[in-house]
DNA sequence: CCCTCCCAAGAAAACGATTTACCAACAGCG
DNA sequence: CGCTGTTGGTAAATCGTTTTCTTGGGAGGG
């Protein structure tokens, strides 16, 4: 390995003057520094990150722990987000996925504060995660997706509520009169904002909520199938639903096949997050798609400010979902005129 | 920030005996170390892996370089296998995604050097990509689903070939004449392996490779979407499709539908690469699965085998693909009886 | 009892950059 | 000519570890 010694060396200067021509330094006659630029060239010079991380005590990494780039578009979307920020402005990034493990949370939260990274952004498992070594290294945290009790960091969510809101109004205002309701964990944010904007929907139209109506499962593929399932065997079955993210959107969609029902006559359907192929469905699948990219570049954003020296108060920027309707959930009386 | 000199004042002993109670070095006094562990734990002192790095030239990070893990469910699912081993062995990652830009590929190399990484998995962004930064710094390297004319690195490979085979192979069986392709750029080694796939099958059964019949887009959906829109615009139409990977196929799905057609009856298609929602669709689609998740985890072993000192001849590992059939490609007699 | 030998622990030198002192040379000025 | 201020550069300290080299003291053998 050719290190900066080397180069000083060959160029006939000494370190110091090779470490401001890297950095650009003013103080450094032009002729000398692009000498010295020649050398690093011809030696095929490359300054070691890590050296220069150690000495300056600033690493251009930042970790993104989130839980789990598979599940969906989602987090692959966010990541993206992230990415194409820090790679702008100098920056590289761990991926970290805790698979919503608390366990697994915190060996990567250790990991940001002993690879000394310049800033984390997470999606926390859980309202227990520690944030602390975080806080105590001083190293700058943006919370992705979902916030946390202590209001300590900078977060970037999705206006949840508001997204349930428009999709089950969107169902209210189509005339359907029970309108059913898969959502997730209601310790997680997502899960119990959701059902909020849900309920916020149905009483402003005029409905009341109905607990045999509602649901409350896991946002995974089988547990949608089986809260979808149950909600069809009742004695009076809904004639529409809202469900809460794409992978029980799966399955309730599979649960709704399985029962020979079909979309939107026995049961209109709303989905909390689009997908490429809701277009491709027959019917198309009304869905509220989430701003992710964007959530990821304004996690980098609010990231990058802190770094540039930003110290006032926690910010939280809240973005707006938006609904897409299509085939899955057309209006009653239009299911009527096809009828006759 | 606490340091290792901190715990050694604390502890009342050396530098270097601290270091060796963390890296559990044999002649070290248990009572000694039960001691500097307390003192460890009592200071909330963490290791700076930085210094670490820089220290012993071994960095436990290393590069995963893909495309894009926004394409579809495949490079989510490579980062995961990826992930899951890299993790289980004390590795972190940095994630790099280049577009497959060859000026973006080419500075996440560059990185990786500069970052002093253990090792490298990458999917070459073309035939063009140049290893030489990682191979002269003794950077070992393992490319994931792609290869390079140039074969001096591991790698891990899905059996494109056998995967279009089966696919093709199954439309003949099932009595289509008439079988379209569309494929990626020949360029690529996904592109062109797919195509080679396809012309075996076809042979094979007794038809001939139509040319007309043969498309080359982009491996994206509106690419995708024109080759099936002109493909079906022929004066002699085909009556099945191959389509050599999922976004096209989406593309190719549009098409279809907007060219008033129905699937299987007018025309039959299979896709490269298998969806969560393969089974969503009516009819359901026939499609090639690759184990993406397994060629990840392979590349991640053949990275720790060289990481453990293995320095033998470059290896080459292929992974088979399989074939899910379901509705879009209902053989034809099976057809002629629905009809009658 | 003395001399080796061994072993646990410490002192100090790396690792490869940045940065703070410091210094030589030179120009400007009275 | 001598004093001072500025430039452009160097030597050396530093970041936080690991590791080599040393050393002191205890055990064991003659």
């Amino acid at each position: 390995m050719t290190t900066i010694v080397d180069v000083a060396r060959a160029a006939g200067v000494s370190t110091a003057t090779v470490s401001r021509v890297l950095n650009n330094h003013p103080q450094v006659d032009p002729r000398l520094a692009a000498n010295v630029l020649q050398v690093i060239k011809d030696l095929g010079y490359r300054p070691s990150r890590v050296a220069r991380t150690l000495r300056t005590r600033q690493n251009r990494v930042w970790a993104l722990i989130i839980s789990d780039v598979r599940t969906g578009p989602f987090f692959a979307d966010v990541v993206r987000g992230v990415e194409d920020i820090a790679y702008g402005a100098g920056y590289s990034l761990f991926l970290c996925n805790t698979d919503e493990d608390a366990a697994k949370e915190a060996s990567y939260i250790e990991l940001a504060v002993a690879e000394n990274v310049g800033g984390v952004i997470l999606t926390p498992s859980g309202p227990r995660t520690d944030l602390s070594p975080l806080v105590n290294f001083g190293v700058p945290v943006v919370l992705a997706d979902r916030t946390l009790p202590s209001q300590s960091a900078d977060s970037v969510i999705v206006d949840n509520v508001s997204g349930a809101y428009q999709a089950v109004n969107h169902l209210v205002a189509g005339g359907y009169k029970r309108i059913a309701c898969v959502t997730g964990p209601l310790g997680t944010t997502t899960g119990s904002r959701r059902y909020v904007g849900y309920c916020k929907a149905i009483e402003e139209g005029g409905l009341t909520v109905d607990d045999t109506l509602v649901r409350v499962a896991d946002f995974r593929e089988p547990g949608g199938r089986l809260a979808m399932k149950e909600l069809l065997e009742q004695r009076e079955r809904p004639d529409a639903v809202f469900v809460a993210n794409h992978l029980m959107t799966i399955g309730a969609l599979q649960a709704i096949v399985e029962a020979k029902m079909t979309i939107p006559t026995d049961i209109a359907i709303v989905s909390f997050d689009d997908m490429s192929w809701s277009t491709l469905l027959r019917p198309t699948l009304t869905a509220v798609a989430q701003p992710a990219y964007d959530l990821g570049v304004e996690s980098a954003r609010l990231l990058l400010s802190r770094l540039e020296g930003y110290s006032g108060a926690a910010r939280m920027v809240t973005l707006s979902p938006t609904l897409h309707v299509r085939g899955s959930s057309v209006p009653k009386r239009r299911l009527a005129i096809r009828r006759a």
